[in-house]
DNA sequence: CGCCAGGCCTGCACGC
DNA sequence: TGCGTGCAGGCCTGGC
């Protein structure tokens, strides 16, 4: 599901429908998420006006004053705007009801997502403390991907999927990175040199870049908030194109296994 | 039927 | 004994 680029699509969606916007109420119909919705949920959020929406990874933080309601859309979830009245479907589990008639509602048929309450600073609740840098911040860049890759004998893929080293990269878009920057995915992390270092981060925030442009990837469930399919899944290289003819030189892109994940990677241009 | 799917947390085993 | 590391398992539904 949706990785960084369909998390900020999503978030540039939201944002002119609920910015300055006053929450009537929330509506959770289903307390069984990854974690258990708070109970205490709609009283925390009703009344509050949403200054700002925010996102540190996957995560989204609508930003209440006092406190952040966040939410993750895990590997199913979509968040969109529908009219007051519009009837839940099956896996809508939460509502934020606005003042306006507005509506955002989540809807994770496997309910990995998440939707939590951060008092004070979002960015220092337990699960966004520890989440690296963003791919478009200064920090990251090919001298932090060089540091961290210092004594990490896993394969270099695995590393970048890690939040802790770069935020908002999962399965898709580290396939994608890593053949952009021509570098094998099997390759020990600790193997990689300053140069390699340099390309790959630059290379992580150009196919993000162009991810976002593109309004995300639609994949199964995911839609853009203003219920707009994104188009980045025609640009893709490498993922789910096993058996398929590489698209610079020819070669069959081969498909493995890493992590119990799937990894995509041209033989011939990654190395 | 079994396997696969865009995430990510926890717990365990291991080596230093 | 403690740490970093790296796996496996778990959470779920739906599609092939």
């Amino acid at each position: 599901m949706p990785e960084l680029p369909e998390v900020e699509t999503t978030r540039r969606g939201l944002v002119p429908f609920v910015v300055n916007q006053r929450i009537a109420t929330a509506i959770v119909r289903n307390h069984s998420l990854r974690l258990p919705v708070p109970r205490s949920l709609p009283r925390l959020v009703a009344g509050a006006t949403i200054a700002a929406v925010g996102r540190r990874g996957k995560y989204l933080l609508f930003d209440c004053g006092p406190g952040t309601l966040i939410l993750h859309l895990g590997m199913s979830g979509r968040l969109w705007i529908v009219d007051h009245g519009t009837p839940p479907e099956p896996h809508d589990h939460f509502d934020l009801v606005l003042d306006s008639g507005t509506v955002v509602r989540l809807r994770d048929p496997r309910r990995f997502g998440l939707v939590l309450w951060g008092n004070g600073d979002p960015l220092r609740h337990t699960l966004l403390a520890g989440i690296g840098p963003e791919p478009f911040d200064a920090a990251f860049n090919g001298d932090w991907l060089y540091r961290v890759t210092r004594n990490r004998t896993a394969a270099i893929k695995l590393v970048l999927m890690d939040g802790h080293v770069v935020a908002g990269i999962g399965n898709i878009y580290a396939n994608e990175a890593l053949f952009h920057a021509g570098v094998n995915p099997r390759q020990a992390a600790q193997r990689m040199g300053p140069g390699r270092c340099d390309l790959l981060a630059d290379k992580i925030r150009e196919t993000l870049e162009l991810a976002i442009g593109a309004g995300g990837s639609s994949l199964r469930d995911y839609v853009g908030s203003d219920g707009v399919a994104g188009s980045f899944q025609s640009q893709f290289m490498v993922y789910d194109r096993a058996g398929e003819p590489c698209h610079r030189c020819g070669t069959p892109i081969k498909g493995i296994r890493q992590g119990q994940r799937s990894t995509f990677y041209c033989p011939r241009c990654q190395r």
